[in-house]
DNA sequence: CTTGCTGCAAACAGTTTGCAGAACT
DNA sequence: AGTTCTGCAAACTGTTTGCAGCAAG
């Protein structure tokens, strides 16, 4: 969390970015919000703080949260763009549930490992990746 | 692909759908085209041999295709919906190269039943899932 | 004081919707 | 004839951009 901050302090002095109120502000609120916020939950959030912003500040600011490497930009399947904050370099996936749009994260080495054999044998270079399942989670399935 | 007209319309008539010249080459234009096309792309393909057509009937009928279970509709990273043709129940998933846009679809047993376990786990009840691997493709890693 | 940042509004892209007229059945 | 479908244009949603004024260095 502190380290998220010095890590994004970092990354804007080397950009030659400047440190503003605003940046500040939607940087705790990123840090303190539960994970896969949408932008417009991040910005109305924000809002109370800071009645004055703009969603354009948000957007632009999230943006560089994600060039920095604190932010991590997800996109389901409900054309809203979403971020969650990296955690220490490692993919996870998501369980998305589409009845009450819930969000359960997990981990797996195994089909990672797989999914660079595949790559492999295409001669594919991975870069990035993508798992959803979508589905009914627990309580949705009565 | 002549069962896909079959199941298609199997379908309207069930639903009791109407046959238009339009839904016919929108079918037609679907059909022969390779996989992963995006919207547009059918657009101005069906513009064609159709000059007067309306994005919104394009819109309208993939739509239809995709509750008439003929059609998949996939959104990859580039805000735009594509659809490709459901190839007899089972899922497949994709490699994206993000430089040329070439998409290659492979399958694995393994992965889905290791996504099944997972759900399993979380009392999950799995309806669809997506997997994309993005990065460079063989022959842009060069 | 210089340059980057903000907030606003306008622009945009992709998609959806309302409606009058056209076309199936 | 009755109703669904189409094409058009306008509306909408999420996001980006241009610009004048504000603020950080």
């Amino acid at each position: 969390m502190l380290e998220k901050k010095r890590l994004f302090e970092h990354f804007a002095s080397a950009q030659g970015l400047r440190s503003t109120r605003q940046r500040d502000i939607i940087l705790d609120v990123f840090l303190s919000t539960h994970q896969h916020s949408s932008v417009e939950e991040l910005y109305l959030k924000i809002k109370q703080s800071n009645p004055g912003i703009g969603h354009a500040t948000v957007y632009r600011t999230l943006k560089l949260f994600a060039e920095a490497g604190i932010a991590r930009e997800i996109h389901l399947h409900d054309g809203q763009t979403r971020y969650e904050q990296t955690t220490a370099g490692e993919h996870h996936d998501h369980l998305v549930c589409t009845s009450c749009n819930s969000i359960v994260e997990f981990e797996n080495a195994t089909i990672e490992k797989l999914q660079e054999e595949i790559a492999a044998r295409h001669g594919f270079l991975i870069k990035n990746h993508k798992l959803e399942l979508y589905g009914l989670c627990i309580s949705c399935r009565k």
